[in-house]
DNA sequence: ACATAATGCGCAAACGTTTGCATAAAACAG
DNA sequence: CTGTTTTATGCAAACGTTTGCGCATTATGT
C-alpha cells in the first residue's frame, strides 16, 4: 500500500498522487483525475506511512520529553511505606510513558521558580490551598493523587478511603467481630469515618476506649498498643480485632501481638489498608485491603501527559475502587473462654 | 547527526558504520576501524533516526488500529438531541485517537459475533445486566458511557445527573422561586432525585401536581404542558418556574411558553441540563446546566485504546463535573400581582 | 492570432537507514 | 608461489515520501 500502487492504478506518477491526497494546492490536478485519485485511495485504504513521511519531512525524531515537578510531602519510606511505593509507581509510569521527572520538590521547601518551568504538575499527598492556588496561577496541567479532598479545580486520582475501611470493617463484622479497636494516624480521617459508618449501620456503639489516635512513629504505635492491652487486662473492653488506618501500623502491630502472646492468650485479628509490600513479610501474613497504587500512578501519568500535549478543559476526577485481600491476619470470632 | 557524518568524519563509508553500530557481524571492520567509529559516534552523541530506520526496515508503520464497536440504544436526534451529539463526539475522538469504528450496534440488536471480533466496545447510555454479563464475557475491554450506574465492573465515564439537577435547582432558589415544577423523563431518576434532595434540604415540600413524568415525544410534552398550565389557572397551584429533565424538553417548552404568552401574563423562568446546540436557537436562550459530552468522549476513548494496548486491570470510574451556563430564560422571582 | 500567464503533470533528488553484491585485501593451504 | 577461502570494505539500490524544477498544455488578455 503505498503511492507507488496508486500511481499505477490512476496512470498518474507518484508526485501527482502525492499532492492531490495531500491537497498541496488547489491546482495540481484535474478534477476528473484527483477523483480517480481519490477512488484509488478508498479502494486500498492507503493510510500514509508515517515512517517515510517523517523521514522526508526531517520532523524531529526526538520529540521533547515533557518535565514533571512532582510536590510531595517529605516522608520517608520509613514513616509511611505506601507513600514511597506509590512514589516508584509514579516514577516508573513516567519512564514507561516518556516523561522526565524534571524536579522532585518536598510542599514546604517549594522554591516557585522550578515549578513553573516544568510542563506539568503531579501533587502527591495533601498540601495547602493557598499553595495550590498559587501553583494554579503558574500552571494549569496538575494531577493530584492520593489526597482525599476535593475542594480545587485540579484533576484528581482518587481511592476511596472511607470505602476501603468499610470493606475492611465490614469483612470483620461478617468474621463475627463486635468490639473492633482502632488504631491510625489522625491524617486518615476518611477511614475513620468509614469505620464509624459501618460500626453505626450495624448498631454498634462507637467505645472510645478503644480508638487510638497515634502519628506513625514506633515509639507512639507501641505505646498506644499498651494502652489498649492494659485497658483490655483491666477487662473494661476486650476487643477482639484491631483495625489500623494502615499497614505501616499494622505490621507493627502484628509484631506486638507476636511478641506478647504468652499474655494475649487469645487470636486477636488484625485488618488495615494500603497492601504494602511488607504485608507480605509478617506473620502471620496481613489480611488488609490493597489500593491499586501502579494503577492509579498509570492513569495520573497518563492524564497529565494527555494535558500537556492537547490542554487542558475539564477538571476530572478518576476513582480507583480498592480490594480485599485476603491473608491470614483475621479469624472467626469466638467467645473469650 | 547522522551515519554520514561519521563516515566522513572516520573515512569509512556509510555501509560500515551502519554494520558496526549495529554489530550486524563480529567481522564486518577491523578493531581500530571499529574504535574509531564508536568514538566518533559517542562523540557527536549519534542516536540513529527512527524514522529512517522503521522506513528501511519496512516495521509495519500500520501498526493495525484497533477496532471498537459501539452499543448504543436506538435514538434519533429527534428524540434525544444530547444523545447524538455525544455520539459525534465520540465519533469524532475516535478518528482523531486512531480508533476504528468497527461497527455500530443497537442493544436491542444485538448480534453476539460481530462483538466479539471488536478489540474493544463502547456502551452508551442504558443497557441491561445481562446484556453486560454476556459483553464481559467476551471481550474485557469495555468502557461504559453516559450510564448513570455503578453495578457493574466496568470502566465508566460519568457525569453525575444529580449533582447537575442540585446546580440548576440551586440557582433557581438563588433566584427566589419556590414552587419549581418538574418536566422529565423516566428514565432521568437522577436528575429528579437531585431536585427533590435540593428542595427537601431547603424543607419546600415537594407538591406532586407540579410534578410531571413524560416520555419525551412533542405530544406528550404539549400535553403535559397543559396540565401544568390548566392547574396553575384554576390557581391551586402557582409556579414561578420550570425544570425540565433535559434541554430537549425546555425547548419545547420555551416554544410553548412564547406561544401562550398573552395567557400566562408572567415571565416563567425555565432551567434544565445537557446544554445541546439548540439550547442557544431558542428565544430566550436556555439558561442550562452543561454537561461536557466532548471531554467525557475524550476520555472514554483514551481509556478505552489504553486497555486494549497494555491490557485492563482494575475499571475505574471517571466523573466530570457540570457547571451552569447562565443565559436568559431565569429571571429573580417576582410575587404574582 | 499572438504573447503571456496560469495550470497540470512528471522527473528526479533528497531524507537516513539497511543490506545484497562486488571487490580488494589478507590469511591460509597445498 | 599459486589457488582458495576468509575477512574487510565500499557501492548502490531500496524503503515511501515530499518537493523544486521544468515542460506541456490550457486559459487569459490584447
Amino acid at each position: 500500500m503505498s503511492l507507488k500502487q496508486i500511481a499505477s492504478m490512476t496512470g498518474a506518477s507518484v508526485s501527482t498522487v502525492s499532492r492531490v491526497l495531500n491537497q498541496t494546492s488547489s491546482s495540481c490536478a484535474k478534477k476528473e483525475l484527483q477523483d480517480k485519485i481519490w477512488a484509488a485511495a478508498r479502494e486500498i485504504g492507503y493510510q500514509p506511512n508515517k515512517a517515510a513521511r517523517a523521514l522526508k519531512k526531517g520532523v524531529s525524531d526526538t520529540k521533547k520529553l515533557p518535565r514533571i515537578a512532582i510536590l510531595m510531602a517529605r516522608v520517608t519510606a520509613e514513616e509511611d511505606p505506601f507513600f514511597s511505593e506509590l512514589f516508584r509507581s509514579l516514577e516508573m509510569e513516567l519512564l514507561l510513558q516518556g516523561g522526565l521527572i524534571e524536579d522532585m520538590i518536598h510542599a514546604e521547601e517549594l522554591g516557585k521558580k522550578k515549578l513553573s518551568e516544568a510542563d506539568g504538575v503531579i501533587i502527591m499527598g495533601r498540601c495547602s490551598h493557598t499553595l495550590l492556588e498559587q501553583l494554579l496561577l503558574q500552571n494549569r496541567n496538575i494531577v493530584g493523587i492520593w489526597r482525599n479532598s476535593m475542594d480545587f479545580d485540579i484533576d484528581e486520582v482518587i481511592c476511596d478511603g472511607r470505602k476501603a475501611a468499610e470493606l475492611a470493617i465490614r469483612h470483620l463484622l461478617s468474621l463475627g467481630h463486635k468490639k473492633i479497636a482502632y488504631i491510625g494516624d489522625c491524617s486518615y480521617e476518611s477511614r475513620y469515618v468509614g469505620y464509624c459508618n459501618v460500626l453505626f449501620q450495624n448498631k454498634i456503639p462507637l467505645d472510645y476506649s478503644l480508638i487510638k489516635q497515634t502519628n506513625q512513629t514506633k515509639e507512639e504505635t507501641d505505646a498506644v498498643f499498651q494502652e489498649l492491652l492494659l485497658a483490655r487486662q483491666s477487662k473494661k473492653t476486650d476487643f477482639s480485632a484491631i483495625f489500623c488506618a494502615n499497614d505501616h501500623t499494622a505490621v507493627r502491630v502484628l509484631k506486638l501481638l507476636e511478641q506478647q502472646r504468652a499474655k494475649i492468650r487469645r487470636s486477636i485479628s488484625v485488618i488495615s489498608i494500603d497492601d504494602i509490600a511488607d504485608a507480605q513479610n509478617t506473620k502471620p501474613y496481613l489480611t488488609t485491603v490493597h489500593i491499586p497504587h501502579r494503577e492509579m500512578a498509570h492513569m495520573a501519568v497518563m492524564l497529565l501527559l494527555d494535558r500537556i500535549a492537547k490542554g487542558h478543559t475539564s477538571s476530572v476526577r478518576i476513582e480507583f475502587p480498592c480490594r480485599l485481600v485476603y491473608r491470614d491476619s483475621c479469624y472467626p470470632y469466638s467467645a473469650p473462654v
